[in-house]
DNA sequence: TTGAAAGCGCTAACAA
DNA sequence: TTGTTAGCGCTTTCAA
């Protein structure tokens, strides 16, 4: 049924030795003759190598597989954009899982990459599953993590810096004349990124002359269902509040169906800076300010390394790479009328 | 360095057999006693098969993979989330690419899956490589083909019901008071959802009472740059336009970019109804009233149907299942004020 | 209940 | 330049 390279091999008169080096493109051994052959015959035949047996006998299958936690979230699919393009460019295949931020989850599909022999991985990882992470570097298996820092783990890492992202951020909010500002963030204690944004926060206020008692932080539950009724309670308790700064797209869409519900004007009642720019920030009404992560190139970046260290005999030293949020000015924050 | 079944089967005492049974859960012809003591050193050296070896032998991967045509779009991802979920609780991984509509990259992919011997494929085509696509299912290779259909192609078909999706949508307008009602779309004789859009909004003016020439539709370019300036143009030119009813998500935020730009209140100067329900579109202000596809049920109900033709003996009869969308109605297209 | 041995499709060291 | 041969790690038939 299926033709293989004895197939091809027989139909030609030659070894299959020869054949196999002319499908891996091998031509130095070979007359032009003798290539010209058998090119034609695995045309005729239709001939399709098995990756399976290729992978069993070198080791290597040139399968990369990504680990996401939250595919909802637009950011992710930029990432994977830039994973995919990446990927394709150097010549890779790609296995896509989805965490859901899930321990569990997160280990069985690390478990099933390795049984599945991908030659690397590229994780936005939970945090929680230390042990596995440790164990996938102690045995040098080629491992990327991006977007979140793991307390004492070195490896390789792709990541943003939240802290100056958050700082620009707020800094605008100041610099536009507010006063009075509100940061808005999940509580989830395992990942580095929004404790860095709130940092990122509160250093803004005091280089700015303001002291730890103008902060005002209000955290939120990533998985309630309840976000928009916490926001409303917390805006109608602080209606001195004149600018929020919001660490995470969903939750600046709450943010807009909460001053949408009281009737608020943005910006002159509620100035609103958030992080991630998205498809549709600029086309809300006012267009939104935001910070803009480089998502494609983090995915980019992601893969370029976790190839080179694939390629790479010796272990390489652990690298981090740290990405430049930007600022996108629009109206949601403009200069506070007097 | 790679612990294999070998040494598992030395360490036990046992043979590999043996150790291939208990791995694979086949323990009818075990005593307990061995059972245990496999088990144990299965533990004890940290063991894991080698998938490409077991596929090798037993000519199935359990990966599934998947062709999509746009990331951007997250439509798509909540089909791929669909997928996922639905890969992780039958047992299968998935391998993701992306076309982005270009006929040489889906072939390419393609031609990779089988390479690696998925054992089946779903795919959102470009609808262009016919060849490619009927050469599959001649092959008896298990495919389903998602969201678009593939004139004269028999083949398995999880898709939307676009007609009465927009027939809905337009027909609300109209209940709503409005009688000038443009649809905006994009131009590719290609994919058959764009055409059937268009149908069901010239069915719905059709049916109440209007005639051909009430039809207003403006055809975009869909890489084009200057999408939204075709937009404003028409809407300047047009000034009796009361509603657009557009046919995909993309274009709404255009249209919502030159609304704003001219200065025109939605829903008084401007009703919209729009393609795709989204994460935002409920927070806009107003928000938007869209049709909600059901692009989870889409993936789930793809990959259980290719699963389920992957596992039948004989060839299946090609099946085709319609969704039906729903409209969501919010102010963005609020009964006019006479 | 257990195991020996053949072979899945391919690569590569070595020989010719 | 070309081919022979020995596996890669696993499953499975058949025999013990």
């Amino acid at each position: 049924m299926k033709i293989t390279i004895g197939d091809v091999a027989k139909e030609a008169n030659v070894s299959k030795t020869t054949v196999s080096r002319i499908v891996n493109g091998n031509y130095a051994h070979t007359t032009e003759e003798t290539k010209k052959k058998v090119l034609k015959t695995i045309k005729n035949l239709d001939y399709r190598p098995n990756a399976l047996a290729k992978g069993l006998k070198s080791t290597t299958t040139n399968v990369l597989g990504i680990v996401l936690s939250n595919l909802k979230n637009p950011f992710w699919t930029t990432v994977l954009e830039g994973v995919e393009d990446t990927c394709r460019e150097l010549g890779y295949n790609l296995m896509i899982c989805n965490s859901n931020e899930e321990l569990e989850i997160e280990a069985e599909y690390i478990r099933e990459f390795r049984t599945r022999r991908v030659d690397g991985i590229v994780i936005n990882p939970t945090v929680q599953n230390y042990d596995l992470y440790n164990n996938l570097i102690e045995e040098n298996y080629p491992l990327v993590i991006v977007n979140r820092r793991i307390p004492s783990l070195e490896a390789n890492y792709v990541v943003m810096d939240n802290v100056k992202g958050a700082y620009t951020g707020v800094e605008h909010l100041l610099n536009t004349g507010r006063k009075k500002i509100a940061v808005f963030v999940y509580q989830n204690s395992y990942v580095s990124n929004w404790q860095e944004r709130v940092e990122g926060y509160r250093l803004a206020l005091l280089r700015n002359g303001y002291s730890t008692s103008d902060f005002r932080i209000l955290e939120l539950e990533q998985r309630s269902e309840r976000i928009k009724d916490c926001i409303l309670d917390y805006l109608k308790n602080n209606p001195d509040i004149q600018a929020v700064f919001s660490t995470n797209n969903m939750i600046t869409l709450e943010v807009l169906g909460a001053v949408n519900e009281m009737g608020l004007t943005i910006p002159d009642d509620l100035a609103i800076v958030s992080y991630d720019e998205t498809l549709w920030a600029k086309y809300f009404n006012p267009p939104l300010t935001t910070i803009r992560q480089p998502g494609y190139k983090m995915g980019q970046l992601a893969v370029e390394g976790l190839i080179k260290s694939i390629n790479e005999e010796k272990k390489l030293d652990p690298s981090t790479i740290v990405l430049e949020p930007e600022l996108i000015i629009r109206e949601s924050s403009d200069k506070l009328q007097q």
